[in-house]
RNA sequence: GGGCAGUUACCAGAGUGGCCAAAUGGGGUUGACUGUAACUCAACUGGCGUACGCCUUCGGUGGUUCGAAUCCAUCACUGCCCA
């Protein structure tokens, strides 16, 4: 019996846990405990934390953080360097295969919800787009406007055409970006498929009140500026126009730094921004069925959630 | 105490007899989103209804008028100025 109760766990799958959930709502506190529960690094899943420029203003963990647990993805990154969920996909199936070897637990913790799927669900192949492409759109866009980009993409790729937002000049321009990189319609290269995970995953979602929750982020605000986040931003000033900047916290300051608004402003509009991202992050994981929601403080519940999970 | 200005939806703020459930902006809600994703984009925002629509609103009350957020009277409150 011992021996057939052994045998078992020896055989166990490997389990990823997934800690999602707005910004501001409490994931690092959390992570930490859970990663010493079990044992287990953090991974992180967020598109900005992974910029290691990007401290204050990403509210990324503090150093006393970053040495009670190993962290992946966390200020592995400078700003200058183009980086995708695409390319995170890979890189954390890679880590993954090598720390499942090691523990049959994992944990993932972040709020990036492209990411987070990417992991999950998988991306279809699709390379990065050439440089020179972007750049030639681009300029189709800045010269000619979206109806020029638009006509383009109808050529190249009337499916994709039909489907996507053509009000959303991102999804429009990269549509046709990748069209002109690899030589054939984007359509073509997306499956809609999920793709099949070598482990189980189980999601924790973490949320509060809306209006609780929109406290937190403007307290954290004020907390940032506090800690410094206009010498941060400041010292940032040069790289104002990299995508990796393009951020709530960052991008605001940068106006009052190009005396567009002031201070007070700038402030109130970081956390208004970051509240609509909150929103939005919900939004997103609203529609997946997969996620258990829990307040932050409902450790017990998680834990048993996540028990009685990998018992089955 | 006297004079002037004002009171509009969650907030700010247009509207000064019918085209007004009421511009616009903010805030908020809901949603879309397969690689630059803390991005980018959309809808809604007095109530009920899927909709044509119906109902209740523009400080209070009372008038004028076929018809009032808009005109008159009065009361209340707010701001500024003079005392």
């Amino acid at each position: 019996m011992g021996f057939l109760l052994l045998s078992f766990a020896i055989v166990k799958r490997n389990t990823l846990i997934v800690l999602l959930g707005p910004t501001g709502v409490g994931k690092t506190d959390l992570s930490i405990w859970l990663s010493k529960t079990y044992n287990c690094p953090i991974i992180s899943s967020d598109s900005r934390q992974i910029f290691s420029e990007l401290k204050i203003g990403v509210a990324a963990p503090s150093a006393e953080q970053l040495l009670q647990v190993p962290h992946y993805f966390i200020g592995t990154k400078h700003i200058t360097e183009p980086y995708s969920a695409g390319q995170y996909e890979l890189d954390v199936l890679d880590l993954l295969d090598k720390l499942f070897s090691k523990n049959s637990m994992q944990l993932l913790v972040g709020g990036s919800m492209l990411y987070i799927d990417a992991v999950c669900n998988g991306l279809d192949n699709i390379p990065p787009v050439k440089p020179e492409v972007r750049e030639k759109v681009h300029k189709l866009y800045e010269e000619f406007g979206l109806e020029a980009v638009r006509q383009k993409l109808k050529e190249l790729d009337p499916a994709h055409y039909e489907k996507v937002d053509l009000q959303n000049k991102q999804r429009v321009i990269h549509a046709l970006e990748v069209c002109l990189t690899v030589g054939k319609p984007y359509s073509k290269l997306l499956s809609k498929q999920k793709k099949k995970r070598p482990f189980d995953i189980i999601k924790i979602g973490l949320n509060l009140p809306r209006p609780e929750l929109y406290e937190r982020i403007n307290k954290r605000v004020d907390i940032m500026m506090d800690e410094g986040l206009l010498e941060e931003v400041t010292g940032l000033y040069p790289y104002k126009n990299l995508n990796s900047l393009n951020t709530v916290g960052y991008k605001e300051i940068f106006d009052y730094l190009d005396k567009k608004t002031d201070l007070e402003t700038a402030v109130a509009l970081i956390k208004q921004n970051s509240r609509r991202y909150a929103k939005r992050q919900l939004t997103w994981f609203n529609a997946d069925a997969e996620i258990r929601w829990f307040a932050p403080n409902e450790q017990d519940e998680i834990i048993s959630t996540i028990n009685r999970q990998l018992a089955q």
